[in-house]
DNA sequence: TGAGATATAGGACATCTGTCCTATTGTATA
DNA sequence: TATACAATAGGACAGATGTCCTATATCTCA
């Protein structure tokens, strides 16, 4: 038997041992290089190095590049959705106060500097890296869906493609800040910005008026 | 001389002639190989295949791979910049007009291709090479100047800082939208988001109230 | 036409890259 | 303790990469 086929099915069959710490350590090893470093300086013999295991080694767990880069992503995803669900686990006064909680733990997620750098190679990867994409798409359709629940909470009434649309637009809005509030970025001090943000998104939830849009012609006044 | 010394002239001297035309060509094929491929796969090998010169000339032209990369990002600087000051231009019935009029062409440029796939690029860069991120810094800067400008004329009675922290909000928020509207994304049709963002913004500015953000503490409601 | 600058090609170079293979060590189980 | 399997190291491989250099070709203008 080869050993790539090995390392093929070892993804699957999840040997339960100290191989789980390895893997666990290369994914994070992998991560700080490419969120120190870019995803250009990202090789295979620098995250041996970062490990201080060798290249073979490495290739032990992960026979392909893109194997391990999916593991990351994956992992990343799944730490990220982990960390919404224990939000909620909280008591709210309202929905509205609840989809507050989980807007300023994004905004306070992305002010990181793991979230700012790495989200960004992320979004340039999702352009050419089909795994890469898939899991973006399935990370926001999983926040959209919170915002999605949340907002019908407050709006019963709204037909559910306006509700979608909101927690589209809620969601792009709050990336964009990454770009600008994010760690090492020019308004990083700026925490009105993060204020009159969700300020904004709560009062739009709340006020959304389906006339206003769906019915008046584009534009304005 | 050296030819590096003369490669690193060009750009300053700038000789007009035909040595001009292969800049843009060059300059040209960059931003193609890097909207197509992206930057893993943007070797100046791949550059100068698609421009049908030898990796010599292109050397010629550019000695370092980063001073390429700098001189494409400016020139993509450039014709956006130019694009907005074009859009001024026009008559408008009012400021507000006017700032929709510049976020509906900032919206249909994020829904084209190369915008699309270009700026998270960019923005990737800017957090591992300096000349990305001054370009970036400059570029948005720009970007909220005009918003700010105009929200100005809007809103005089604001202060200036609420009007910055309103551009910046509004910059902020449309980037976002292209990763989710540009062009190949899931919600590229939809085109009742971009009315939804649009209009949420101009309300934002025509009825955005200091006291709701600047004097009650954080914590809604 | 000739001289000088500009433009271009082609190759050399050291280095780095992902992948693969083999041999050795470590570990748990029967 | 013997045996299977897991983990690890080290090296080989072909190919790609950025940079540099030299030799020609092409153009421009006196």
């Amino acid at each position: 038997m080869r050993q790539t086929d090995r390392a093929e099915e070892r993804g699957r069959i999840a040997g339960s041992d100290k191989g789980q710490d390895r893997i666990a350590q290369i994914l994070a090893a992998t991560q700080t290089i490419l969120i120190r470093d870019g995803y250009a300086r990202l090789s295979l013999r620098s995250i041996a190095r970062e490990c201080g295991i060798s290249v073979g080694n490495l290739n032990y767990y992960f026979s392909r590049k893109s194997e391990l880069l999916r593991a990351l992503i994956d992992a990343v995803w799944q730490g990220y959705v982990e960390e919404i669900v224990e939000i909620r686990r909280g008591i709210f006064a309202s929905p509205l106060a609840e989809l507050e909680s989980v807007l300023r733990f994004i905004f306070q997620d992305l002010r990181t500097r793991d979230t700012t750098v790495f989200f960004p190679e992320l979004w340039a990867l999702a352009n050419h890296e089909d795994y890469a994409s898939e899991v973006m798409d399935r990370l926001y359709a999983y926040e959209r869906g919170v915002f999605q629940e949340l907002i019908e909470q407050v709006r019963p009434e709204l037909p559910s493609d306006a509700i979608e649309r909101l927690a589209l637009h809620i969601s792009a809005s709050m990336e964009g800040h990454t770009l600008f509030v994010g760690a090492g970025k020019r308004f990083e001090r700026d925490r009105k910005v993060e204020d009159l943000a969700i300020r904004t998104y709560l009062e739009l939830v709340g006020s959304y008026a389906l006339t206003d849009i769906e019915t008046r012609p584009p534009g304005y006044p």
